[in-house]
RNA sequence: GGCGGAGUGGCCGAGUGGCUUAGGCAAGGGCCUGCAAAGCCCUGUACGCGGGUUCGAUUCCCGCCUCCGCCUCCA
């Protein structure tokens, strides 16, 4: 069937073709980096995570592209607040942001470009939007005409005249609807020099300019945040269309669903995090930081608990959540845990899952689920998963139909109990096939507990290894002897400090909480 | 006022005109275990309300109620 995706502007979902057979151009709104990242945030920036390696495992070349806005209002009010220059607070809050993507596995951008780096770029647009006559020079800024453009409301789905005329008026802008290209500057505020004198960019334009640049006029997904439809997306795409006007004229067809000029072919946007059912954000004060989830369960979890919705939905986040989650990755982990125990290692358990299950093959999924003449995949197919390159299908054409997540989840879920059908049973090699196609699925949704995550004291693990076999074996000639109370009494006093020991058919199990 | 989204079993959350009506968490029962842990098997409770279309609707249509988002900075 092939892969899938919702537009924002065309409001359908259709299948996606990239513009350049094999690359695909994304272009994500990352953070205004004004203060810590919250959940929120990650949770945008896990989605399009997941839409990125799947795009990769479909066989695409990505050119992920996200900015950081390193210049805006909100930072120069917090840095001036903070008593710190503008600069120092958006490095510091550049590095916290960096460092929750990190954290949450999501992969870095390609390029990560940041606004104040590409100022004259700027420039350069808003020069040609008002040589083109889309913007005009008023004031010391420099405001977009959003009259003059037939298509302006098309991405967000509304009528400029219905809108709600802006509460405040500024001075030299024409109409309340316009908005800045170019603030003039005020005493107090970094500027660079412009034809229009001192000032910095507005809000809009830095990404116009900036995924231009990297992706070209015309690429294939933009993405970003749901509320940043208006006026974020909206005024981006008047921008970067208008300059692709040679005339000015905006003649017909100039834009719109079988226009030529379109800025990104598919807009997509990531539902909202809501608490207590209400927005998380900063303005609201309801907003959890993510340092503050993650002093509550691990990355991982986190970042299960981020994909548990489809990405357009809401999400709701809170306490209780997290712990069902934490519950829920549980199991997969500790399947695969058990699993490549038994078989000796991930590196073994591939090997075996090649030569018995063929699941090698499922790689560049696209040749294989092609051949296999998949006719869709309802519910049911994840009830009458039989082998793991059925539960890859399931998986793979939950994917393509726009991300749904959820459903790919439920098709990993299915692996993770087929397999454990088979530890709990035979204990057969074709265990190797499920614990491999499981891996996977959780590398595609960047949650393979195999290498991915930072494990405590890896390091000391040699050493520990060595330790736990003497534990380990005073505890087996104390069980061996019935002396149950020294048994229990060693595996508790192990549990006290993180380490977890199981007896199994094939001998004592060990591993760190 | 304009635009849009949503109300599913104890909770989270898919999905569909009927076909064992996803999946996870939680709950109860059983199995396994020296005891645990992990796991396996089994079990239950749904589709906001009122109409309509239909042989049959949670799924389609109409109306209503409730909640949420955007229209101003916001992932």
């Amino acid at each position: 069937m092939g892969l899938h995706l919702y537009d924002t502007r065309t409001r359908r979902t259709r299948p996606f073709e990239p513009l350049r057979p094999g690359h695909v151009g994304v272009y994500v709104c990352g953070p205004t980096v004004q203060s810590a990242p919250h959940v929120g945030h990650v949770r945008t920036a896990v989605a399009f995570d997941v839409l990125r390696r799947w795009l990769t495992a479909s066989g695409l070349d990505v050119t992920f592209v996200q900015n950081v806005t390193d210049i805006d209002d909100k930072i120069i009010i917090n840095a001036n607040r903070a008593g710190e220059s503008v600069w120092e607070l958006a490095t510091r809050q550049t590095r916290a942001f960096d460092e929750a993507y990190r954290a949450l596995g999501v992969l870095p951008a390609t390029i990560q470009p940041r606004a104040t780096g590409h100022i004259p770029e700027m420039i350069t647009l808003i020069a040609r939007l008002v040589d083109v006559g889309y913007a005009y020079a008023s004031g010391g800024s420099v405001w977009f005409r959003t009259g003059s453009f037939a298509g302006y409301g098309e991405l967000s789905n509304q009528r400029p005249d219905a809108m709600q005329a802006s509460a405040e008026g500024e001075p030299g802008k024409a109409d309340p609807r316009d908005f800045a290209l170019w603030k003039g500057t005020k005493p107090g505020e970094p500027f660079w020099e412009s034809p229009w004198g001192r000032g910095r960019p507005g809000w809009h334009i830095e990404c116009s300019a900036m995924a231009g640049k990297y992706l070209g006029e015309i690429f294939d997904i933009h993405g970003g945040g749901l509320d940043l439809v208006f006026p974020h997306h909206e005024n981006e795409r008047a921008q970067s269309v208008c300059a692709m006007d040679p005339a000015g004229t905006d003649p017909a067809g100039l834009s719109g669903a079988g226009g030529a000029a379109e800025m990104a072919r598919y807009w997509m946007h990531v539902g909202l995090l809501t608490t207590g059912g209400t927005k998380m954000s900063k303005s609201l004060g309801n907003s959890f930081l993510v340092a503050d989830a993650l002093d509550e369960v691990r990355p991982q979890v986190l970042r299960y608990h981020l994909l548990g919705a489809h990405y357009r939905s809401s999400l709701e986040y809170g306490p209780d959540g997290l712990v069902e989650s934490a519950a829920a990755h549980d199991r997969i982990e500790t399947f695969v845990r058990n699993a490549l125990d038994i078989l000796g290692g991930p590196d073994e358990a591939a090997a075996l899952a090649a030569e018995t299950a063929g699941t090698a093959g499922m790689v560049g999924l696209r040749e294989v689920s092609g051949a296999d003449a998949v006719t869709g995949a309802g519910p049911m197919d994840v009830l009458t998963i039989a082998s793991p390159a059925q539960a890859w299908r399931v998986f793979a054409a939950a994917l393509d139909d726009d991300i749904a997540v959820s459903r790919a989840l439920a098709a990993l879920f299915g692996a993770v109990g087929r397999g454990n059908q088979v530890l709990s049973k035979t204990r057969s090699r074709d265990l190797a096939g499920w614990v491999d196609v499981a891996r996977r699925m959780l590398a595609v949704l960047g949650l393979d507990p195999i290498g991915q995550w930072p494990t405590a004291g890896s390091e000391l693990r040699p050493a520990l290894n060595g330790v736990m076999e003497i534990v380990l074996d005073l505890r087996s000639a104390a069980r061996a002897r019935r002396d149950y109370a020294e048994a229990d009494g060693i595996r508790s006093r192990l549990a006290a400090g993180g380490i977890l020991v199981e007896d199994t058919p094939e001998g004592q199990r060990w591993h760190l909480a």
